[in-house]
DNA sequence: CAAGTTAATCGAAGCGCTTCGACTATCATT
DNA sequence: AATGATAGTCGAAGCGCTTCGATTAACTTG
């Protein structure tokens, strides 16, 4: 293994000028910095993690908490990890990856033994017992997604409140009047991350703000249960042509049931999705939908944790990314537009 | 920061005593070691890393390098990562998360700065560029798929040669006499990653072996490609009524594909398919599969690799882990045995 | 031109741990 | 009773780096 002693030597310089070389703490002359740079390079030398951690204490490595399982889509998950991977080598930042089912062992001992500078936090629940621990062994810490208490806390999340209410002001410059929230399963609303609930109370407010009729349904998000909701949806409601899909799996599902009961996607009911951009693309009629941004969020999280390591102690309120609903082919004018003779938008009229 | 020596303090022993009640590298009095263990507990004493892997050259680190973005299905993907993850705290190391593009130089860091002690390559090439790197710095390691070259590097595996075989015979054995396989995109054949090549040759072989006719095709996995691939194929042989399916995203298609053009499954027509149980477990009718055991082989790279740095000095062949199909609804007996009185099977007869 | 700055470098201490050799009991063996 | 093992513990030397203060040389400036 090379060291810096060894470079130093070979470059006829101290050891402490190599490490100012490298750290740019002191101003060194260009003449010095050329060799140390040469021996380093001759050598192939890379600094000891290890010996670094130690004397300056601080290991270069961010923790991210992933989790085994969850109502997360996969691929979301994934995307975030790698954003966060990438945005954090940009900071010259590694990432260790650690799974939920540590939980608050899993950051005592992470913080505890300096193995990472701080953590990022995944699928965080209303009331996450991760949380308290963050507090007292006060480590700097991202959450993606929002607790119930955030005071203090650096969190970041899609901006699902008003995703809802997008959705339903979406439905309703459409014309149309009667609208269904399919969420998710019965389980996410009561127990975890609430980002379910918080769509739910957007919906409502721009269902209110609009004068629209509308009902919402927990969904688990199999055929059947599609099946189920939608049938009951549409016994209570006939007259309902706008929906709005909060669960990637009953996506699909509820567009064969619509076809088969006669629908058309766009020209009777109107389809918007709440899921990532490749899942509404891959749809037919591809969706119109507000797409999960992962990978900003990955980055913002990435950015804000830096933040806090650079010395910023006030972590503001949550970023909470604004959403952004794309039209595709999915949505179209409804009854009420229709018959004020609106015009279809382009994606159904193609 | 809670230190060793002030455990030792608390304890009234030596610091060494200490380290050596916790690396149970020499024999310590039941007494002393409660001593320890209590001041451990008392003062909530973990220990630095970084100072561990300065002084004993070991970081307890295995670095996992995750394709940003590949031919391979992100659950996948996934799956690997979280069971390396989950395995690895079974031996009480800690996954760092590296990504592909970092390429050789991301190798050459993390080896040589001893930030992690061995590797985990995902989404190998044939003639990946991370093997020289890998052989001349003389890092631990272990591959997740397999190489031109394996000589004397640790890999795990699905068998896809196997595989192919597998199918092949199961679809002979139900007395299909046409059969297909529907691989993955142009590109993957050639460049990457060698494990669609290997399917192919087991799949003829399998073929050869049976006395079936066979084609073999290659397919992008959009909705567009399957039914040019599909078409073309029963045009060329009409009597085709075994499918193999290697592509993920080819499956949705080509199921909606053959019940447009008239062609029950299983009743019709047989699709075997390689891929992830969930994905088999989801399409309707539930597909007979061969599933990409993700678990087992990040598993089995975690131990392959602790073997390594437990001493192992000889990787051994390749750990190809031998493939199971599992009959689902979608295969039923062909033609041929139809003629021959041959009873269908259960999931067909349902 | 003496005094004060500033730039560039060095030496040494120390980060928290592991590990080696040395030391002291204790106990079994001659 | 002397010898040798063995178990249990300690002290001290590093591991490779960062960082602080000190030092020197070169440069201003009144």
């Amino acid at each position: 293994m090379v060291t810096l002693a060894e470079v130093a030597r070979r470059a006829g310089v101290s050891p402490s000028t190599v490490s100012y070389v490298l750290s740019r703490k002191r101003s060194i002359s260009d003449e010095t910095r050329q060799k140390v740079e040469a021996a380093i390079e001759a050598l192939g030398y890379h600094p000891h993690a290890g010996a670094r951690a130690l004397a300056s204490n601080r290991s270069n490595i961010l923790a991210l908490m992933v989790p085994l399982r969850s109502d997360m889509y996969v691929p979301v998950i994934m995307e975030i990890a790698m954003a966060v991977t990438t945005e954090a080598r940009e900071f010259g930042q590694d990432v260790l990856l650690l799974t939920k089912d540590e939980g608050t062992q899993g950051v005592r001992r992470v913080a505890g033994s300096g193995l990472a500078d701080a953590l990022i936090l995944m699928d965080i629940e209303l009331d996450d017992d991760r949380i308290p621990v963050l507090r007292e062994t006060d480590t700097p810490a991202v959450l993606i997604g929002l607790p119930a208490d955030p005071a203090g806390l650096a969190c970041v999340d899609l901006d699902f409140e008003a995703t809802g209410a997008a959705c339903a002001a979406h439905l309703a410059q459409l014309g149309h009047r009667d609208v269904a929230l399919i969420g998710e399963g019965e389980g996410v609303y009561k127990r975890h991350t609430g980002f379910a609930a918080r769509t739910l109370a957007g919906f409502q407010r721009g269902v209110a703000e609009h004068g629209l009729r509308a009902v919402h349904r927990a969904c688990e998000g199999t055929y059947e249960s599609t099946a189920g909701v939608l049938s009951r949806i549409l016994e209570e409601r006939p007259g309902t042509t706008g929906f709005v899909v909060q669960n990637e799996s009953a996506i699909a599902p509820l567009l064969s049931l619509l076809r088969l009961s006669g629908r058309a996607v766009p020209e009777d009911t109107s389809v918007v999705a709440i899921c990532p951009d490749p899942v509404a693309l891959q749809a037919s009629p591809r969706l119109t939908s507000v797409s999960i941004p992962a990978e900003q969020m990955g980055r913002s999280a990435v950015r804000l944790v830096m933040a806090q390591l650079d010395g910023e102690r006030d972590p503001g309120p949550a970023t909470l990314i604004p959403p952004t609903l794309t039209v595709r082919e999915s949505s179209a004018a409804g009854p009420a537009a229709r018959s004020d003779g609106v015009v279809r938008t382009a994606g159904a009229a193609t």
